[in-house]
DNA sequence: TGTACATCAGTGAACGCGCGTTCACTGATGTAC
DNA sequence: TGTACATCAGTGAACGCGCGTTCACTGATGTAC
């Protein structure tokens, strides 16, 4: 099996089959999603792109949103190794960590905007109602099923920090940890989506940088659970 | 003047002008975009909406983007008023009125999601630079002016909130209104995009409302800038 | 080791379609005198 | 009040283009015996 992903133009081995045109085609996709954003292309392009037959695609997706989807996909994958390896299991302490995660979340963000735009802005028709009438039934609904669970194990990693941070609390002011994670996320991907593309003119407006700037809402936020009071005054910086 | 705008369609007065088309248009792209989202629409397919010929449209707008810019424009108006409706000159008191803005800015995204994806999902070409190669200059680029302003009063707004809450506090303890302002303002953008789309994955996990779930983070955050102490306990609810 | 065959992945030609854009035009409106 | 004219807003026909999708096909790969 000739593995190779990516970058397989103008390879040295050129024969009938392409032998990784599906990789290819997400390849192609990611850059044409960081270029125009989710939506800026089209399934023929995709095949421009991998050098390769405008029916071709047709062997591995069925349209463009199933590309999406994959990449999607994908993108959650790598979201939640990214978070998990951030927060470390809690080390040094669950604060320092949580804000890893947080730096994590940014960083993810601004390293792989093709796949944070395909997990975010997925467009994903959206009243499309639960019609039984496709030949194949679970076709589609397997890929919807299977991102959902891959968007849920990245959620599932800022669930267990907030499970920890709210452990080490006293046992009678503890708030619920999902509304505590639900909290942080929301915040860093309000960040995100706000201030991290560029040019949003929101931008300009910043007095620091989004990461200092989340961090600095993270420590607020947890403090006032009774958790930072450590290091108070350190909130404002 | 025939002022009448909006649902021109087999309107009584049919005459060779329809005196109202650039209103009809955004009518009809509104649908579109709540619809199918901004970007899921032709500009021959709003032509034909508004039941003119696939020219017309030319006379009013350069192009598809134009129109979402237009919509923008206009949400980020009726934006800024709604919140500054809700603020209320900071009745009966600042941090109910900050809750007050974040319902409304909860309430505005989903009483107007066309308007909201136009504001936030615009998919603006990003890196196109300021080419001054266009015959009339400052065409495009006044439309953006405009849109940036528009959105710049909108955010006004909750900065002038912060700015009020802020100067409740203790002199020696003010953070900087302007970090405030923008913890709200992405704490609440992060809640809108992640769990107010129908069916958005991440709904079903929600313990309560967007709204409640908002309250109770501007609660958490606000109480550890030394401000909703008078009520503790609430935060969790 | 060699041969036959099934399967698989990509070809390339073809189709109908809707889009963006242009053009000379035409009918209605408003204004000057 | 009436007439001439400029301007404006929409017509409808036309164009070339790229897209999505299908189809019978073909060449490569892998497996059975």
């Amino acid at each position: 099996m000739g593995w190779r992903h990516g970058h397989g133009r103008g390879w040295g081995r050129e024969s009938y089959h392409h032998g990784n045109l599906r990789e290819a085609l997400v390849d192609a996709a990611l850059e044409l999603i960081a270029a125009r954003g989710p939506g800026g292309f089209s399934f023929a392009e995709l095949a421009r792109a991998a050098g390769v037959s405008p029916a071709a695609p047709y062997r591995h997706f069925r349209d463009r949103h199933a590309v999406v989807a994959e990449i999607a996909r994908r993108g959650f994958a790598l979201f939640a190794a990214e978070l998990a390896a951030a927060w470390h299991g809690g080390q040094p302490d669950p604060l320092t960590a949580l804000l890893n995660c947080g730096r994590a979340y940014l960083a993810f963000a601004r390293k792989h905007p093709a796949l944070y735009a395909a997990m975010f802005t997925a467009e994903l028709p959206p009243g499309e109602p639960p019609s039984s009438e496709d030949a194949e039934p679970g076709e589609g609904a397997a890929s919807d099923e299977s991102l959902k669970e891959a968007g849920d194990r990245a959620f599932a990693v800022l669930r267990g920090a907030a499970d920890r941070l709210v452990a080490e609390l006293d046992r009678d002011k503890r708030p619920p940890a999902l509304m505590v994670a639900l909290h942080i996320w929301a915040l860093s991907h309000g960040i995100a989506a706000l201030f991290l593309r560029s040019g949003c003119a929101a931008s300009p407006l910043l007095p620091s940088t989004p990461e200092d700037l989340l961090e600095a809402g993270v420590r607020i936020y947890v403090q006032s659970l009774g958790y930072g009071a450590r290091a108070p005054s350190d909130s404002a910086r």
